[in-house]
DNA sequence: CAAAATCTAATTGTATGCAATTTAATTTTG
DNA sequence: CAAAATTAAATTGCATACAATTAGATTTTG
C-alpha cells in the first residue's frame, strides 16, 4: 500500500509538487529551450547571449566585471569566452594596465549581431505571454529572491 | 561616449537589466548554491535530491516517468542515475514486463536517506524567508509559465 | 503473421556551472 | 624595498542538460 503524503503528514514537505527549486528549476529549463530555438539561427547559446548583452552595453569588459554582471566565475567564462573568441564574436587580450586582467572586446562581426538579436527579446515574450501573467512583476520577485539567496559563492566583498 | 539605452531606445530591450530570463536564470543558479551547500552532507546534488524526492513518494519508477516527472530526458537521467546506482542509494533493472522499460528502485541506503533529508525543506524555505516573498504565490507564477513555454523538448503527447 | 512504426534507454558530442587549485601580477605590510 | 597577502584568469575534475543517433523491444498494420 502506498500511503499518501497530506498537509498533516511529516512527508509532506518532501513532496516534488511542492518544491518551489523544483518550479524555479524546471522553468529555467523550459525557458532555455525556448532561447535555444530562438538563438540558434544567431549562432549564439543561451549564455553566450546573456554575455553578448553585456558586451552590446559596453563593447569591453574585463572577464571579472562580466562574471560580476552574470555571476559567473572564470571556470565557465574562460571556455565560453574562447568559444565565443573561436567563432569570431570577441577578442580577448591582457589589459595593458594590469596584466592580471583580461579585456573581452566585441568584434565587428559581435557587434553587428546585435541586429539581428534586436527581435529576440519580442520573440520571448510571444511565447512568455500566453502565461498571462505580469512578467515584470516575476522579474522583481525573482531577484529579491535572488538577493536573499546571495549573489555568488564569491566571498562578500 | 557610451549611449545610455532609455525607454525610447531601440536597444532598450537588450539590456541585461531587462531580462526576465537573467532574473530567472541568475536566481536558478544561486538557489542552486544553496542546495549544494544542504545537501552536501546527504551526498547529494541537487538533480540527485530531486530524483531522491519522487523516488521517496513511489520507491519503483520507471524511468521514462521520472523523467516525465522531472521534465528530463534519459541523456541526462541514464548517467546521473548511475551515479546514484554506484552511490548504493538505488538499483536500475530491466522490466520484465517490457523489456524495454528500466526501473529505478530505492535500496535501503536511499530510503533512510529520507530521514536526513526532511529538514532541508525548512534550511531551504529559511534561507528564501529574507525575500519577505509570497513563496508559494511565486511557485504557481513560475509554473504558469513553464507551463504557457511547454514541457519538454519532446513533441507533444 | 511479418514488415513498419513506435517506444525506451543508452550513447555520443557539445556546452554550461562550480569547487578547488595553480599561476602570474599587483598591492599591502613590516 | 622585500616578503606576505591579495587579486584575476586559467586549469582540472566532476555533474548536469540536451540534440541527435543507435539498439533493442513492443505494438501496429497491411
Amino acid at each position: 500500500m502506498t500511503t499518501r503524503a497530506t498537509d498533516s503528514d511529516p512527508d509532506a514537505n518532501l513532496l516534488l509538487s511542492r518544491q518551489l527549486c523544483f518550479a524555479l528549476h524546471s522553468t529555467t529549463l523550459a525557458l532555455g529551450r525556448v532561447y535555444a530555438r530562438v538563438l540558434a539561427p544567431l549562432g549564439l547559446t543561451y549564455t553566450q547571449y546573456l554575455a553578448m548583452l553585456v558586451l552590446w552595453e559596453t563593447d569591453t569588459v574585463p572577464v571579472k566585471r562580466l562574471g560580476a554582471r552574470l555571476m559567473l566565475d572564470s571556470g565557465t567564462l574562460t571556455p565560453l569566452l574562447k568559444r565565443m573568441e573561436t567563432a569570431g564574436l570577441v577578442a580577448r587580450r591582457r589589459d595593458p594596465e594590469d596584466e592580471r586582467r583580461v579585456l573581452v572586446t566585441l568584434t565587428q562581426a559581435g557587434a553587428a549581431l546585435k541586429e539581428q538579436a534586436r527581435d529576440v527579446p519580442l520573440q520571448i515574450a510571444g511565447a512568455c505571454r500566453a502565461s498571462g501573467l505580469d512578467l515584470r512583476a516575476l522579474k522583481t520577485d525573482l531577484e529579491a529572491l535572488r538577493s536573499a539567496l546571495g549573489g555568488t559563492s564569491a566571498p562578500p566583498q
